[in-house]
DNA sequence: CGTATCGTTGATACCTGTCAATCTTGGTGG
DNA sequence: CCACCAAGATTGACAGGTATCAACGATACG
């Protein structure tokens, strides 16, 4: 009883759903679904799941950063993706994970074991598709990422990242920069994992980001925070050069 | 009439519908289906799509390969995934292509227009779970490709690809081959495809695979055909080195 | 205030890209 | 049938970017 409006409370609360493929559901079927997830949390380096593990649940990201990551066999690694708040978690449809899922912040999640999910995608076409919907985002947005790790250089990658975490924290802060309020955000990854995203070393990473502290076209504040001071600039070098 | 009995012959014989997305639906819904269908040909070098295209169309690739690139303002180009026999080309739920597409070799294509497709994938439920199936298969392809341009050498995604190509024939021509078949097949790109596919230059693809030549791994037969003499080494330097 | 983790910077090596020349292959027309 | 030509493939010389190895500095935490 007192789990159950709990679970109704996160419903009603909860922060992401008007995002995550739930908004796909009418009201009270999404009320339905709210009675079977779980919150879960998990502090900053704890993992998620490990390579080779059974696929036990589905989740939806409700706050922090998750980074999913592939191995070679001695060591090599790279982060394939990072998930926001709002995004989608798991391998429906799969037995066992291929990739190595880890909180890169604090993080909860909301998380439906994951033969429940597929059978409550059996049930709601709407949110079925919902899901196809994003899947297909899922595989542009690793395509796109494909062409930056082929064939872009070093700088252009790690400006490419400055851009895409300053889009993703002004859409999480809920405010469009004017020219006069530069965009300053945390990043969510240390250098190292920069490194693991870009398909760069650390070094690589640190002298670049310095290279683009002395030229002017960010700053770097205190604790890990990145002010943009020439977006144009930035997005010019994301691109080209 | 005649069209009729053309469309109802391409049903019957359809060469691939037992191993694509088709496979999911009853044969009378497969039937239906194959007079909605057109069957479309390229040859080589001609584009199926090119960036910014309107997406028209949703296909099943009968026959050959296609490959799908993406690319950078001055030119630079990355091809993002390759389509054989059986496989699902297309963005359904998107308004615009954000890549180009072009036959690899001379193809032919089992077409649907998008909207029929998006239409026909809510009548079917089994069509659109199989659809789903095989979307969530080709992210997992990106994200190992991903890590494979990321944190692989030249010579390990060389070594990759051609054991990637060597299984896709192996499949194709439905043989296991047994120690003393080794494997023969043709590459379905040029050297200069095999390093936009790779993120490298024409000149390092043609400089590793002549090392492997050299080294007895594998054999170059006339007309660009290729030989694995040594699949275990091959496997060997594919993954680690 | 010591310690561990993370970040920065330098020196150097190596891999891959770039530029260029040559060879091979396949197709076309005389 | 052969000569020619274009496209692709190979090989060499060299340059440049990133990795590697190493040292040091900054920061957070107990």
């Amino acid at each position: 009883m007192a789990a159950l409006s709990y679970l109704t409370a996160i419903s009603e609360n909860c922060p992401v759903q008007r995002y995550a493929i739930c908004s796909a559901l009418q009201s009270h079927n999404c009320n339905i679904l709210s009675n079977m997830v779980v919150h879960k949390q998990f502090v900053r380096g704890q993992s998620i799941w490990r390579d080779e593990d059974d696929v036990v649940f589905f989740a939806i990201v409700i706050s922090g950063v998750v980074k999913l990551t592939k191995m070679l066999s001695d060591g090599r690694q790279q982060i394939v993706d990072l998930f926001f708040s709002s995004d989608c978690l798991g391998q429906p449809f799969s037995a066992k994970h291929q990739t190595f899922a880890e909180a890169a912040t604090d993080i909860e999640l909301c998380c439906l074991p994951r033969q429940k999910f597929e059978s409550v995608i059996k049930q709601y076409p709407e949110l079925e598709n919902a899901f196809l919907k994003n899947t297909l985002r899922d595989l542009d947005r690793a395509r796109s990422r494909m062409l930056a790790l082929g064939r872009k250089s070093a700088s252009e990658r790690i400006a490419s990242f400055l851009l895409e975490i300053s889009k993703k924290s002004r859409n999480a802060h809920g405010r469009n920069d004017s020219e006069s309020t530069l965009p300053i955000f945390a990043l969510p990854l240390t250098r190292s994992e920069i490194g693991d995203y870009l398909g760069l070393t650390v070094e690589t990473v640190s002298r670049h980001i310095s290279k683009l502290r002395s030229s002017g076209v960010i700053r770097l504040v205190e604790g890990q925070r990145i002010q943009v001071r020439d977006p144009n600039k930035l997005a010019q070098l994301a691109c080209n050069n």
